[in-house]
DNA sequence: TGTACATCAGTGAACGCGCGTTCACTGATGTAC
DNA sequence: TGTACATCAGTGAACGCGCGTTCACTGATGTAC
């Protein structure tokens, strides 16, 4: 089409990454094609090889970006007045559960990662466990080591419980998993 | 091929449904095409149809035989000499976790239950809620109902706990979430 | 008891389709002279 | 300043392949007479 300034490409694979991101926990990971990916990005499939090795390299750089996007998210609302029991209560809403395009890659995409490559495990464990240190130095901020259990505990209760009430076909049960999962958590963080 | 005796078909579809559930744990649901499925019971593809209505038919047919069993294991488990610390320590070791085809159907398949149609989710929510029920029964034998909760924060660490372990590319960083997430369990069940 | 027929679990080729990937090509812009 | 050329992000058709599903057919056994 055209020779854009330099930083167009990058801004191009910004947006295929984000818009990829949120197809893949919409739909999974195996149930979300090339073709799909980049109409969502406003893209012919063919570009797609222009910014990455294959689809195995999008989603471990897919994995690292959100894991990055929800690092940053956590920073600021920990940094913020936003409480632990906020971010536990947001977590565990209705609205993240019936949102998860817009939510946790965790949540959406853990039992899949767990199948996929070293490259996109690799990354994802570098992303989990900032997550996971930023949640232990909010906990205990003199000694974030030994914190480092309890927002493990933390975070797969709260994966654990999204991802069951998402499984719940029924709504009122749904719910009620919801409540349990927040009163868990709290229950957690409150030792 | 031949007239069977009128149990055979049965027996075919049970074997069906066992080796689907151990490739759909290994490889997910959309990672397993109807021919290797076929191919692992000893049949071609075409035989499919003459025992399921279509892939999403089997899909909620398997979640349901695949919780029938693991409620089974608990029951076995908890009504013997076994104790519940045995069962966590048991769920959460590296033996289960580096072979998900004979483990936990919840571990290696929550997220993509959570994006299947209504058939699935509800042979997964009637199973899962039966298997929670049991350990709620033993947790609190003269009082069920309340330790639901106590239940539900249990299933969903463990659960959770797993699926990160299988996810992190590091040894030794998946070992101590393991040992992090026995801690935990525990920690819950002894309030 | 021996023969003809009905049954039906399973076969295997074929259907259209979307997958991941490749590649010859386009065309607006930046650069060289 | 004006013209010729190089650049390269993106296009879109095509590749072989496996998907879920359909269907005409097979052939060993049970049943009827």
């Amino acid at each position: 089409m055209a020779r854009y300034p330099s930083a167009h490409k990058e801004v191009t694979r910004q947006r295929i990454l984000e818009k990829a991101g949120r197809r893949f926990k919409e739909d999974g990971i195996d149930g979300s094609g090339i073709s799909t990916l980049m109409s969502d990005a406003g893209l012919t499939s063919g570009a797609f090889y222009a910014h990455f090795e294959s689809k195995n390299d999008l989603v471990a750089s897919v994995v690292a970006e959100e894991l990055r996007t929800q690092e940053a998210r956590y920073d600021t609302m920990l940094g913020s007045s936003t409480s632990l029991e906020d971010l536990v209560r947001e977590y565990l809403s209705p609205e993240h559960r019936d949102h998860p395009g817009s939510g946790c890659p965790s949540a959406a995409l853990l039992d899949e990662i767990g199948r996929c490559g070293d490259a996109t495990r690799q990354a994802y464990t570098d992303g989990a466990m900032r997550v996971v240190d930023k949640i232990a130095a909010y906990l205990i901020p003199q000694n974030p080591k030994s914190a480092r259990g309890l927002a493990i505990g933390l975070f797969t209760t709260m994966v654990g419980t999204l991802q069951l009430s998402r499984a719940i076909s029924d709504q009122e049960l749904a719910e009620e998993i919801l409540n349990i999962g927040i009163d868990n958590a709290l229950a957690l963080a409150r030792r």
